[in-house]
DNA sequence: ATTCTTCGCACCTAGGTGATAACT
DNA sequence: GCAGTTATCACCTAGGTGCGAAGA
């Protein structure tokens, strides 16, 4: 493998994966001029996650009556996996060819047929159709942080005019590039893949001075959401690590700051919960107006 | 230092701070019978936060128009630190030496006047008032984790009983302890520093089959909150590393399924933004009953 | 005039309160 | 009956929606 990406369709979605290249050096081009997939390069520092597991599974386990630590996982903890005995290093390899189902994909493309347009206030907005995945194929031991950024999907400006949109020119300069990390991270292959991974929290914002970490876009431009699967034990290990990405088409969206489209604005109003009260069925104020 | 607890008053707060023993083994009880410091024994591994800096700062600073990882704090990102150029190892020492303020240390006496209550449930319920810390004195540069647990106050049961709280026997078997994790760990001691740490999400339940990860308390015994800081990077070194501990004594409380003493119901409720429906004053309904 | 952005708003979801009555 | 627990409720906080008027 070069230090340049390597896209390979793989029948749900487009997989790019490479190890990072050099530092301050510009790879080729995921999309467009913009971001490269990692931020720093660097030699990786691949299956560094084995040293740091305890031998004894302990920080999750009731041990003698000592504390467990458990509030990190939002659910019920993991099953206790001391009755399969840990592999000794040279042991059969887990598994680590991870694989990614889009939730929602249907109503995605409903969203992608028409141009999904998501709106970006100085506040922040979360995106609708909220990003979710489903994670396989992770090695259920190591650890992983998973993560999304939202990256130019073209070097056009946009208009929407006569009910279309249209290339209304050059893109404008791109806003400095933010990794959204998933809050639960790191976690393990186990615990990623026992549920749905949900970005609903990532915002956007056109506030370029924005100081909350928002993903900061350009209205009336095109963008393309990225889902990232680092197999690293800890953040500031990142910057040194293979990243293996993985880009929906029908995720593609225009960023606005007001809907153009109705039939967009009819398709948020009729799936986000939080837009119930602009519905024309059930107990909305909509009859009245 | 040797294995067990060295209690020393340090004005504000009660402090514990001690190395890990052997594995297994219990130490002696910092309050009563109950859990010890850390969950389980061994060496520690003091200032393991080092080797894991990176040498550019690199992931929470735009480089060459890399992206940056932002979401990991709630606010704005720390100030560039590259003007201070790291010391080398063996350069001029950090400051590591914690200092705890509680937060509304006022309200919190004025509970604990009458005796505060902590309503517990099946489905979990916070504190109130929240346990809130202001930190002071760690290195900036290392990364901490802080944690919260709550430990039996002593081994009575206790009644309310004409209008007096009472020892009414010997205490329940405590329940297995369990260690509440600030969800920001790890972070930097500067990040620690540069927010008041909140443990409000923390929940108290007396289900003693609770899947959640909440602190199971056994309803009518007393209870005293724990805060402590650990010099670590990673949650599994948790168990190897050394916890400096704060106890508030104006924290404590006794656990109860339903308020028994009126005093503290109305300190509740004058003072809890989300039982402002129950004040006399204002838009409540309270005057209608 | 036109196109795009901003702000306050009514209307929701989601969930934290003590009161109350029923239950054990 | 008594003491303690549970479920449900009205009433809040907190914050995510698109709308529409006003602003740039």
């Amino acid at each position: 493998m070069d230090n340049f990406l390597e896209p390979c369709i793989s029948g749900d979605f487009t997989q790019y994966s490479r190890t990072s290249g050099v530092a301050g050096v510009r790879l080729g081009p995921p999309l467009f001029p913009t971001a490269p997939l990692t931020p720093l390069g660097s030699f990786s520092v691949p299956g560094a996650q084995g040293s740091l597991t305890l031998g004894h599974d302990a920080p999750r386990h009731h041990r003698r009556g000592a504390p467990a630590f458990v509030n990190r996982a939002a659910g019920p903890p993991p099953e206790d996996p001391r009755p399969s005995e840990r592999p000794e290093a040279g042991g059969a390899a887990e598994e680590d060819d991870p694989k990614v189902h889009l939730e929602a994909r249907e109503l995605w493309r409903q969203f992608h047929k028409y141009g999904t347009e998501m709106v970006i206030t100085k506040s922040g907005r979360r995106m609708f159709p909220p990003f979710r995945a489903r994670c396989t194929g992770l090695d259920r031991r190591a650890r992983y942080i998973l993560l999304m950024d939202v990256v130019a999907a073209d070097d056009c400006r946009y208009k929407f005019h006569n009910c279309r949109w249209m290339v209304a020119g050059k893109a404008d300069p791109e806003m400095p590039k933010r990794m959204y990390i998933h809050p639960d991270s790191p976690a393990t292959g186990e615990q990623w893949m026992s549920k749905v991974v949900n970005f609903n929290k990532l915002k956007l914002t056109n506030n370029i001075s924005d100081k909350h970490g928002f993903t900061i876009l350009n209205s009336m431009h095109k963008y393309q959401p990225r889902f990232h699967i680092v197999k690293a034990n800890d953040i500031l290990k990142l910057p040194y690590s293979t990243f293996k990405s993985f880009l929906f088409s029908e995720t593609e969206f225009i960023a606005v700051t007001a809907y153009q489209n109705d039939k967009i604005t009819q398709l948020k109003i009729d799936n986000n919960p939080f837009a119930k009260g602009f519905r024309d069925t059930g107990n909305g104020r909509r009859e009245k107006r």
